[in-house]
DNA sequence: CTGATTTCAGTAGTACTGAAATGC
DNA sequence: CGCATTTCAGTAATACTGAAATCA
């Protein structure tokens, strides 16, 4: 990636908005900020975890299983808990259980499911590869914690209108703020 | 996608990291908030870019085109413009050219170079593209004006540090909150 | 039978590395 | 020559569609 570039794109690419639909070029300056953020951080992120093997999103479903109570869960929970599609749990999977860091197994409660487990190696991984990410802030040093804060509600109030997830009882967040 | 989830599964993660390690809850739930928001916002970007055969990425190639004085520009300022590596612009300019938006054309200057010039058929799928775009606020219509501004700026100093653009110059219009 | 769960095969678009070709 | 620009070949990981297999 070309660093240091002189001047900022997205402002060019703002100011070109402005002059032609000035009611739509913040949300142009939105989306493409994200886009790029997204970049940056997947980047960051994956450039700390390659030690370990994983990508950020097979780092996710590490985790989910480091956390979980037995230590397995059926893969539809993780997509749902993920939010990804069915086949990229099965893709995501492959990889872990190749690299030994998960196995599948069998769901006696129900025989269509699938469970994945975490093994030792797997919890291992996960905890070292974790303190690696807590260790660079996730990629997000430079923002404070209320920045974080503030960040993550106005993303939330974008993924409510998505759908992401059901009218919630109490919001951790405590709305906009400025 | 499964939509309409019960829970919010990032405000679920959050709360296991408050648990361990909470302070870095914050920045692990913003990042994960980042990465889920550009799944959504490409999701309905591009969903709207399929009628003109385009993705996000070549769309942005595309209107820079469009936007340029003389319709043409050198591949390599393309990649700096849009932030991507120069094979990856080799490959939209590609696929643009097969759709018959673009064509290559030679810098007499610099006969190492080579210009993407865009078609009156780019033009036009340019125009009608990003009518469409706008007509959908970029998939941020959940965010008011501000709401857009104040998440640009945060995204900003995100981008900042990563080193995305020099130290700037005085420019209203480009600074945003701190 | 229906519906849910997972997998498989195949496709598309992105990002990247390393190396080549060309020309300043 | 060193350096810049673009392309090519190949790899990896993701997202998705459509269909199959299995079983509640």
């Amino acid at each position: 990636m070309t660093s240091g570039a002189p001047l900022d794109p997205i402002a060019e690419a703002r100011r070109q908005w402005l002059r032609r639909w000035p009611e739509h070029a913040e949300h142009m300056a939105a989306i493409t900020s994200v886009m790029r953020v997204q970049q940056i951080l997947l980047g960051e992120v994956e450039r700390a975890l390659k030690p370990y093997g994983l990508t950020f999103a097979s780092y996710e479903a590490l985790v989910l299983l480091h956390f979980s109570r037995a230590g397995r869960l059926p893969l539809g929970k993780m997509g749902e808990r993920l939010m990804v599609h069915p086949t990229s749990v099965t893709n995501t999977i492959d990889r872990l259980q190749a690299a030994g860091l998960v196995r599948r197994v069998a769901d006696p409660a129900d025989r269509r499911r699938v469970l994945a487990e975490i093994s030792e190696r797997g919890h291992e991984v996960a905890a070292a590869a974790t303190e690696v990410l807590n260790a660079i802030d996730f990629g997000l040093g430079a923002l404070a914690e209320p920045d974080a804060v503030t960040l993550s509600g106005l993303l939330r109030r974008i993924r409510r209108a998505a759908g992401d997830f059901g009218p919630e009882v109490a919001d951790p967040w405590t709305s906009t703020a400025h």
